[in-house]
DNA sequence: TGAGCATATAACTATATCGTTATACTGTCA
DNA sequence: TGACAGTATAACGATATAGTTATATGCTCA
């Protein structure tokens, strides 16, 4: 099980990048939130409680990495999940951060 | 299947840390470096062709996000891999990437 | 104790990126 | 066409971080 690849360099410039854009807490908020379904740029603002410029450029820096796609319908752009993998990585990632401090917290125990 | 949580506000500050920390090319390699087994910070410096400064501190923010651990012995120190789920995390990654990618080729096949 | 090696830290420069403000763009509707 | 709403972009200031150079710390051994 668990037979995992060794990545070339230019692979791993690749997958930090990806890491790098989950990286940012506004975006992953933008994330969770779009999880519930396609969302206005308007309704996405709303949500995070943030400005809507930048939410914007969230939006295109998810995009631009595959991880949210836009549709637009009139006037108003519609953004949703375009890789579902991320909340794998983010379970992953919770799985991993209970752990340690669940450890941690065996310590003061 | 695929039974996700919704993150905490504080939840999501903490995994997009994680992300962050794996957002660098440089300690990737140091991480995949050190699965082939525990190494010396010399033997690490060597292996990915950096420098001793540079790779220490990268150490540092590796084990203070608990992806790697040190040991000390004599002069010199050994540090490992402390948590696995990283491999698990970049093989999600790495996935996506190659469904990217096979995407975007298709499009000029 | 003193020299030398391995590692860690400090100080610095350069670069990147977040969030904000102002503004441009685009579509709708009166 | 003109006003307005929704979204994107530009420009800016502030902050963070990677890498470098110099130096400190700590261990070993003669």
């Amino acid at each position: 099980m668990s037979e995992h690849q060794k990545m070339s360099a230019e692979a791993i410039g690749l997958v930090a990048a990806r890491f790098k854009v989950l990286s940012e807490p506004l975006r992953l908020q933008i994330l969770q939130y779009l999880e519930n379904g396609e969302s206005s740029v308007t309704n996405v603002t709303k949500a995070v409680n943030s400005t809507q410029p930048n939410v914007s450029k969230h939006l295109k820096i998810l995009q631009d990495e595959g991880f949210v796609a836009k549709r637009q319908e009139g006037n108003t752009v519609f953004y949703k999940i375009a890789d579902e993998s991320i909340f794998e990585l983010c379970d992953v990632v919770c799985g991993s951060l209970k752990e340690r401090f669940s450890e941690k917290s065996a310590i003061f125990g």
